[in-house]
DNA sequence: TGTTGCCTTGACGTCGGCGGCAAGGTCTAG
DNA sequence: CTAGACCTTGCCGCCGACGTCAAGGCAACA
């Protein structure tokens, strides 16, 4: 498989492909004329970065679930290295979920404390007219 | 007020006032020798923007917080811009949340599915042994 | 043989809110 | 007179995951 099927078939670009192997995370053979080959394998690997980003880790995050798949895993989640970033990662989301709920019910205060100033400013000024 | 001095008070920094300066957010005078000088009104502006980027907005969403204070009101909430700033980044946290909790969902089944996983692989590789 | 379409490396651009440094002017106290 | 503590403008650096050229090599087909 070279680059360009690959980034086709995991629905990504060639750019990131080599930028996934500038930084560890995928690995290809080079042909004679010096083009990437990959193996089916490196798909799943692919797609399991994508998956991963997705949901909010980094590429550093991400290695861990690599060298899990490169272990002969059917996941990249069941090594200990793994399974170790997935609970920071989950308690990092927890952390933020609050935090932004804190955040949310402060813009929800400001929202109803300006619109009910707004309408006692409108009040106020409507007064005089009658 | 000198820059040193409002940046002092508004607790930051003399380029971060200058940056603000530049993106039309601060004003100030200028004195004979060319240093900026402030009046008594930037550090409740100075302090809104803080308060505002701390919660998340960005410096194009303070703007009319920003305007809103020079108008003359108490609060930067109470203008019509405002409001409906507040009530976009309201909708926007509320849908970044619910965003967030799936992740949370998510990175929670992959986990418990992976030490299940990791503990029936234990398992298999230990009946051989009795 | 020329054109099209793949591939290669290298390197700069993006977004936001600043940090930090350089080179220089200004003001004040000793 | 000079040290040091202000101030000025200008510009590069940062973080992360790429996008987007640029300049060139290789392959295949008409």
């Amino acid at each position: 498989m070279l680059i360009g099927e690959l980034a086709e078939n995991a629905g990504t670009s060639t750019r990131t492909l080599r930028y996934y192997e500038e930084h560890g995370l995928v690995r290809a053979r080079r042909s004679a004329n010096g083009y990437r080959v990959y193996d089916e394998a490196e798909l799943r690997v692919v797609r399991e970065i994508r998956a991963l980003l997705a949901v909010g880790f980094g590429l550093d995050d991400i290695r861990p679930f690599v060298a899990c798949l490169r272990a002969g895993n059917t996941s990249g989640h069941v090594c200990p290295d793994s399974v170790a970033v997935l609970r920071r990662k989950l308690a990092e989301v927890d952390a933020y979920i609050d935090q932004l709920g804190e955040v949310r019910q402060q813009l929800h205060t400001q929202l109803m404390q300006a619109i009910t100033q707004r309408e006692e400013t409108c009040f106020k000024h409507r007064q005089p007219e009658r």
